[in-house]
DNA sequence: TACACTAATCGATATTTTCGATTAATGAGT
DNA sequence: ACTCATTAATCGAAAATATCGATTAGTGTA
């Protein structure tokens, strides 16, 4: 089916308007020979006269006025689309599909939410909550244009954007020895029963490192699934564990009578970071909410280190 | 504001469906480098990235997802117009305005109502009832298509499809002196008291002609602007009347004791026609109504006159 | 009859679209 | 590490299309 053209159908609605070919070229912006054209050829691609000419005055046919009616359908729609494109012009409007991890997504989301939405109002973001490895498959698959994950993280194939520091607490009860010291190191917990999140979250891997514990090491009873169990474990007695300050920060501990302690160890945080497909048109869509991100956290940057690996 | 191509748009959508150039291309009916030309340019008229150009894969942006999804509703419409202009190729399909006399309407209209919605069902006629003179206004300033109207009358500018002939049947009282007579001449109605419509009503000027009076000899005293109520007032015994055969056939007379009598006189007849502008291109249109009228209608059409003047 | 007005038409030009061929970038297989 | 295959972008040429200015033909008016 071979269509007509928007300009054609332009011409055609303000001849309607106009009824006179020479005012409706004007209008136009075209000469009275392209009017008279295009409406020809319109008229050839539909099949149908959509004028009747008289010498005198131009006259609409019924049918003509109906195509009159749609063709302004048409031409709004387009100039909608157009519009619409226009108005999302700015850096983070329009919608972004954002990946998070569960260890990040509850403590961050909550505390930018406010100011996201006040900085950028015109900014939908559609959110995918999910382990690190499943995030990064629809990262490449294009089913997300951005992901938060916790580094060090293998991820050569994106480009990444860190942008603050998540240091680990050794979260421990009220009565426990250890409470006496200021600051922990591994060697203090060797001999803890520690509790660790269940496998295939990055977080597990994170805190294993820091504490200086190995899987093989590891007595194998206690594993839970969310943060939220692994503190009501702590608490009920079952032994101690580590939390990023992020989720303690956010309330994680509230109700609970347990105490934290500032780990001292090589690696004793995680970074936090943006994670994107290099070919993403958006970069500076992501440059800005990194930006946000770290002014928000108020943690500074730390050394920058363009590739980390776990 | 410049709009895209409806081209464009096509390939858009038919890139979104196959992610993939070539066979974008390739379903497009063009070339792998038209498709990308296109692509580019519609991006460069949005002045927005749509498309995420991996070079394994290609992945549409949210917005670009957007886009498309609009893009597909304006090809939709754009071709529901030209399925709609097509839907009314055939003869007598489509909206016709037509015009039509008083004295014609409620008589031909019923009539052949049942036939012309049995073989044209694609035909939806707009009515508007009015004088011969306004109607021809009308035709003329392209309110109407066409008019159903009486001849003789004046109507050089249009063209005119005379399709029935309306004999005039006297219309007097059962106990009237002039029921002996099986047929009446104009003489006969010469002493009688005569009644017609008002004035500007062409059927008034063909029964004054039909029956030898002129406008002076009119007792002005009894003047209806209805064929019904001319009915009543010669059933009341005012006096006489003339109606057209059309209108007796209808039923004008149901319920009343009223006596027709056929009359011999010159112009003892008003003819039925179509006009319509010169200009209009549905002359076949016009040719096929005529048609069914005259089929419908049943009578014979008169030695054809190409134009007759009252 | 001459004139003004209007839409159609025509030939020339400008612009746009499309194509085929080539290039550059990337990933897969050896 | 080195092809090879795949894919989108690019480029110049050719084709198609749109636009223009000038002219023509048809109408109504003075």
């Amino acid at each position: 089916m071979r269509l007509p053209t928007l300009t054609q159908l332009r011409h055609l609605v303000i001849l309607a308007e106009t009824h006179h070919f020479g005012r409706a070229a004007e209008a136009a912006f075209v000469t009275q020979s392209t009017m008279s054209a295009s409406i020809k050829e319109l008229e050839l691609t539909l099949g149908q006269t959509l004028i009747e000419r008289t010498k005198r005055q131009v006259q609409i046919t019924p049918l003509g006025a109906e195509v009159v009616a749609r063709a302004k359908d048409i031409l709004n729609e387009t100039e909608d689309l157009v519009a619409l494109v226009s108005a999302a012009q700015g850096v983070l409007t329009g919608t972004l599909r954002l990946g998070i991890i569960p260890t990040i997504g509850p403590f961050l989301l909550p505390r930018i939410w406010p100011t996201l939405h006040r900085d950028y109002p015109g900014l939908k973001l559609e959110l995918q909550e999910d382990k690190t490895a499943r995030l990064l498959v629809d990262l490449s698959e294009g089913k997300l244009d951005a992901a938060l994950i916790a580094f060090p993280y293998e991820v050569d194939l994106f480009k990444q954007l860190v942008f603050a520091d998540d240091p680990f607490l050794v979260v421990l009860p009220k009565k426990h020895p250890l409470c006496e010291k200021e600051r922990l190191t591994a060697r203090d917990l060797k001999k803890e029963n520690l509790l660790f999140l269940d496998h295939g979250n990055c977080l597990r891997d994170h805190i294993l490192s820091a504490s200086g514990f190995h899987e093989g090491s590891l007595s194998q009873t206690m594993k839970a699934t969310s943060l939220l169990t692994l503190v009501q474990m702590v608490d009920a007695g079952f032994g101690l564990t580590l939390l990023p300050k992020m989720a303690v920060d956010a309330g994680l501990l509230r109700g609970t009578g347990l105490q934290v302690r500032p780990l001292e160890a090589a690696k004793s945080s995680r970074r936090i970071g943006l994670v994107f497909r290099r070919t993403n048109p958006r970069t500076e869509d992501f440059g800005a909410l990194a930006e946000l991100l770290r002014d928000e956290l108020g943690t500074p940057l730390p050394p920058s280190r363009k590739s980390e690996k776990s």
